[in-house]
DNA sequence: CTATATGCAAAACCTTTGCACGATA
DNA sequence: TATCGTGCAAAGGTTTTGCATATAG
């Protein structure tokens, strides 16, 4: 499992190492992130927060999450609904989503193979690997069963 | 390439077995997207469809894509300033999209082994497959070399 | 003739932004 | 104390929707 304490103390570091200013909101909001297992949205983060009695806004929320992105923590996997989902990356397994295109669905998936090909053409490219997900749609086998 | 006559054909089948109505708006707009060699926008289509002189609203534009992702012929592929781009799917090879995420360019690769182990969970969750891409985020050799 | 589609404009929605106030370094 | 961050509310921009009219079957 991912070291919050230790996430924390990086993720101060590198908010300092950009001349930003370090505060308990954007704290709140990282240690809130570490928590989800799942995907999340800026709205459900937000719920979250309240029902803890934090009183971030919003608006920090969208200011933040482009931060944790930049310093490698989390990243946007899909969208629905115009709304953005976010996962954290950190310790996890780059995986496979598949997504259901009927009930929206979205299974997890993951696999080394998948790992090894995407470096091996990375080395091949030169190319410094950071991060990478892997979108499957078609159709659950629930949803083709029903029609 | 795509057989358009066929595809339209494929199309005002597929409307009808849903008991839909076959409308000309709805042939324009497959006829235009079927035009698209890259990713394109609702907007984009809309000032594509005026241009040649289309009285289609953006409205039908909506109501018209979904139908289009249901048929298989396109998915949606990326969202950039909450703007969806979708891209026509049809005899288009699933690839790799290598981002730069310095320079922001975009490197397509197409890998057989990559096809061959999602066919594998395709198969194995008895998922129907439509299509999928791969997005490898990093640093490209020049950029790198560049620092 | 009936059910569905269209176009228009307004609504809905997520996200961004301006501003005054508050907090960090 | 200067700079940056926050919360609020309003703005921005894409997508959705209600409604009257038009059209397919």
């Amino acid at each position: 499992m991912v070291n919050v304490s230790e996430v924390v103390e990086n993720f101060r570091e590198f908010i300092k190492s950009k001349g930003l200013k370090y505060t308990p909101e954007r704290e709140e909001i990282l240690r809130e992130i570490l928590e989800c297992k799942e995907h999340f949205d800026v709205d459900e983060l937000y719920i979250k927060l309240k029902k803890r009695g934090s009183k971030v806004s919003k608006a920090s929320i969208y200011r933040t999450i482009p931060l944790l992105i930049e310093a490698g923590y989390v990243q946007e996997v899909y969208k629905q609904n115009n709304r953005a989902y976010y996962e954290v990356v950190l310790n996890k397994m780059p995986h496979i989503h598949f997504i259901c295109l009927n009930c929206k669905n979205v299974e997890e998936i993951e696999d080394e193979r998948l790992v090894t090909l995407i470096k091996e053409y990375a080395d091949q490219k030169g190319f410094t690997l950071l991060s990478y997900h892997l979108e499957v749609f078609g159709v659950c086998n629930n949803c083709r069963n029903e029609e």
